[in-house]
DNA sequence: CTAACTCATGAATTCAATGCATGTTTTGAT
DNA sequence: ATCAAAACATGCATTGAATTCATGAGTTAG
């Protein structure tokens, strides 16, 4: 009998952005009457209040707050459908959604988009790097159609493939005492400053997997936005950084940075493509994950 | 302008499940008149046609079918975010919705729910044991609430909690010539029959951590469905099985089967709970993962 | 205490969704 | 071939649900 719909939702989202029935009907180019007729109607309906009034305030109940929660996840998927359904309109292909779970996994999609949008051109790219949950969850919940991570899940319904083989290494300075030597162990860190994306410890390889283990810690720790000023602050002997040898190499000439292996083994890491099983026949997202394979053949 | 309506995934839905417009009308207690001008209008207004008319017969075109996967992800949702609100309304907490992914968490949670029942009479149980993709998904998909599963997931806005551990043993019959042997190796399984449920080889421990490591394929492979009847078989001598140590325990008794160690160190195993982080507070749900750690304290 | 703002509500109105009647095409049986 | 049945399309009429309008009642702040 009761039905909700699209309009329920939007309602209850406008009104939480906007925090009046008055300004939601604004931005929803519909009077304030309306509303209130609409979820009066629907509260009858289901016979739950969806607010309760207090004074000229509405605050959610708990009806209210599951209903907004609802809204704001299925607002967003019927927005991306329709949009997808004009773009199929339009002939193009539809967008590209990319989702991106670590630093190094942007500096390599930069390289592999500019072929692929040469290649589709009726497709669009959009990348995201936050997400709701994790990157695995945006590619449950429909929010992004490919994921770029160091974490791959395998038997899920999910597919996930290795584009890219690297070796973590650590990058000095020019004239850093350890400029030069063939590899480095934990405690000579131990005195250093460290250079990192601003993330949590427990993500950091250089944590995880060498330090960590050794029971050291780096004398000081500071975080860099961006990889350019992160290597200069190495450069200039501010501090030392850990990254993909790869992203070293391009930096090294320039800044006269250099790469030591970590460990006597090195750490070893690879770059997964994941998307959902069920589109892995859809062309254009088929081809993103081919181009990327070709490249990985290459050699980065 | 163009505004995708819960009525045009329902119509897009009904049709597929009918196979005709005429047939779809029924079913939403409509015309069929109704709606091939609803879909009309949103072809007009999206510009991009959802069906191709050949003959008689309706056939989704790429944009159709697309509209199509969209409306079998969201209309679940939508019905069942109705539902929820109606239970608000009538007090009542909500259902949780458990999904299971192995056969020995069935039988744990048989344990764990009766309790929780009774402690809970306003909070409806659902079991379901299929899902669209994996239990992981379920969860993320909101087909769930809850998860039981043995391959938990961290880091990823889901939440994972180890409720059980158990031995994972190899169970025979009271004539069987390895009844009152201390442990088994692999090898000597080369000659027997195994009943398992029936999953694929590769989610089977016995396989994955016992034989296959050793090159050993038992001669038969039987599965059956149900616990009883496979530790009825069992104790007729028909075969053998892998089970929790505790699940076969409560069978030894009655049907005179043994417990053996699989390999020196025998095989554990571990049962978690997984939920959505973002509703670790609700209080049902919260409830029921503090029962089923109590349950693990005392011993399961 | 009033001015300004909020949401609620009943009645009027509008406009979109539906149904009806009918047309067109396909299908399949005779 | 022919004809009846079945399925979708479409123009027009109708209905009714959603919206607006006008107003009321309550709250807040200066």
């Amino acid at each position: 009998m009761a039905q909700l719909e699209r309009t329920h939702l939007a309602i209850v989202r406008a009104v939480d952005q906007h925090g009046s029935l008055t300004a939601a009907a604004e931005q929803l180019h519909l009077t304030q009457s309306a509303l209130s007729h609409a979820i009066r109607k629907l509260e009858d309906q289901l016979g739950v209040a969806i607010w309760t009034r207090e004074g000229r305030r509405l605050r959610p109940t708990q009806a209210g707050a599951y209903l907004l929660s609802v809204a704001n996840r299925l607002i967003p998927q019927l927005t991306h459908a329709e949009a997808r359904l004009r773009q199929f309109a339009q002939g193009e292909r539809g967008t590209l959604r990319i989702g991106i779970e670590c630093h190094p996994c942007y500096a390599w999609l930069l390289k592999v988009v500019s072929p692929y949008l040469a290649n589709w051109p009726d497709v669009d790219v959009d990348v995201k790097q936050e997400f709701q949950f994790s990157g695995i969850g945006a590619l449950f919940g429909h929010e992004i159609d490919l994921l770029v991570t160091p974490d791959p899940l395998f038997r899920t319904g999910l597919q996930f493939e290795a584009v890219l083989d690297y070796e973590q290494v650590l990058v000095v300075g020019p004239r850093h005492r350890l400029a030069g030597t063939p590899c480095v162990q934990p405690d000579q860190l131990a005195q250093e400053t460290l250079i990192s994306y601003p993330v949590p410890i427990d993500r950091l390889d250089i944590y995880t997997q060498f330090l960590l283990p050794a029971g050291i810690r780096p004398k000081r720790h500071k975080p860099i936005e961006t990889t350019d000023i992160m290597l200069q602050m190495v450069a200039s002997g501010r501090g030392v950084a850990a990254l993909p040898r790869w992203l070293a190499n391009e930096y090294a000439e320039r800044l006269g940075v250099t790469a030591i292996r970590l460990g006597e083994r090195g750490i070893d890491k690879q770059i997964f493509l994941g998307i959902r099983q069920a589109e892995a026949g859809i062309d254009y997202l088929h081809a993103f994950v081919e181009l990327a394979r070709a490249h990985r053949n290459h050699g980065g």
